[in-house]
DNA sequence: ATTAATGGAATGAACGTTCATTCTTTTTAT
DNA sequence: ATAAAAAGAATGAACGTTCATTCCATTAAT
């Protein structure tokens, strides 16, 4: 009975500990600690601290997901678009600080490259909403003619940068600075 | 006579294996075997690996910065000196790509916190040219009116973004592409 | 009563660091 | 100029610690 509750808590806890301290900072007897579970409890929901790892990261990129795709209309222009993710995205960051310092951890470390290659490899899938809208953008002339990966950096490069500056406290994001980011990236896009 | 010539072979080594494989993918023993020195030796010359790391850190950013300051000119415009600091930031990214693997690994770790979070608070100092530069363009109205923070996370996010891809292999940066790289930046920052 | 789940002690591998020893260079004595 | 002595540098085996993982006695569920 007690299934999904613990391992939910085992969840809870690594990402609490390693968002806060990291892969390496969050031992596997802490985080059973602060799930209050035995440590050899976790092996029964994970087969290693690796597949935890990689689990705990496909539950955040789905929530993160879900959010993105929340009044998102692949009808609107890709200006419109892009502005309704840029925002999505800011504002799921700085609101959970622990997904976003997680997803950090994650991309940048082995874990992190490994799943970039695959995905950028791999064929876009329907989840893969900015290929998708930087395509359309290009075929429309309406945002600049660079790769796409480029592209990509250009668009959530300053996000992120910005993201982590505010949950390190060096700088305060309310929704009018917010605004204006979005604003300012879309002015780096766009043609 | 071989004093800073084992030194050199230490640093080099842990750059390598750091920059590979990160902090914890370069044990001690592995960098001194790579250096060709005993592992005590290490220890003749860093205290630890805290300090080993953290001279080596200070050692590529003076690299980095001399890089940047050659043929910088502040007589320039606001964006060409900007053009100048982006592209000479990105060439060093891609033709180092050590240097560049392991001062994202230090930004991307506790180390990295600290130290900027003391190079915020500290005061500007002359090798402090980004934040002159922003400064002025503000005062000249050629930039944005946002926080210096976030001017640097729009100028400098995309540019490390793009040179970590660059480095992965998921994007060839040639020169075309550098400039309008950094032309779409400017872009973004430009009012 | 049998099976599955749990907790936490036990295990062994890996790590940073130390230190007794060896090797090399420099200094002193002849 | 040569040899002996002293100082300094280098070494790597050994140590103590930390960690992921396993094992098994105990507890709960059926």
């Amino acid at each position: 009975m007690a299934k999904p509750d613990k391992r939910d808590e085992i969840v809870r806890a690594a990402l609490e500990l390693i968002a806060e301290n990291g892969f390496h900072g969050a031992p596997m007897a802490m985080i059973a600690d602060k799930a209050g579970v035995g440590a050899g409890t976790i092996y029964r929901y994970f087969e290693n601290k690796d597949v935890l790892i990689n689990e705990l990261y496909r539950e955040l990129e789905q929530r993160l997901l879900t959010v993105l795709m929340d009044g998102y209309s692949p009808e609107k222009s890709v200006r419109e678009r892009f502005i309704h993710l840029g925002t999505a995205v800011l504002r799921y960051c700085i609101s959970n600080p622990l997904d976003f310092r997680y997803l950090e951890q994650f991309h940048n470390s082995p874990y992190g490259v490994v799943h970039r290659r695959d995905k950028i490899s791999g064929e876009a899938d329907d989840k893969d909403i900015y290929r998708k809208l930087f395509e359309e953008g290009l075929s429309r002339q309406v945002i600049k003619d660079l790769p796409l990966v480029v592209l990509f950096s250009l668009a959530f490069g300053p996000l992120i940068s910005v993201a982590r500056d505010h949950i390190l406290g060096f700088v305060s994001l309310d929704d009018d600075l917010i605004v204006k980011i979005i604003a300012a990236c879309w002015d780096g896009l766009k043609r």
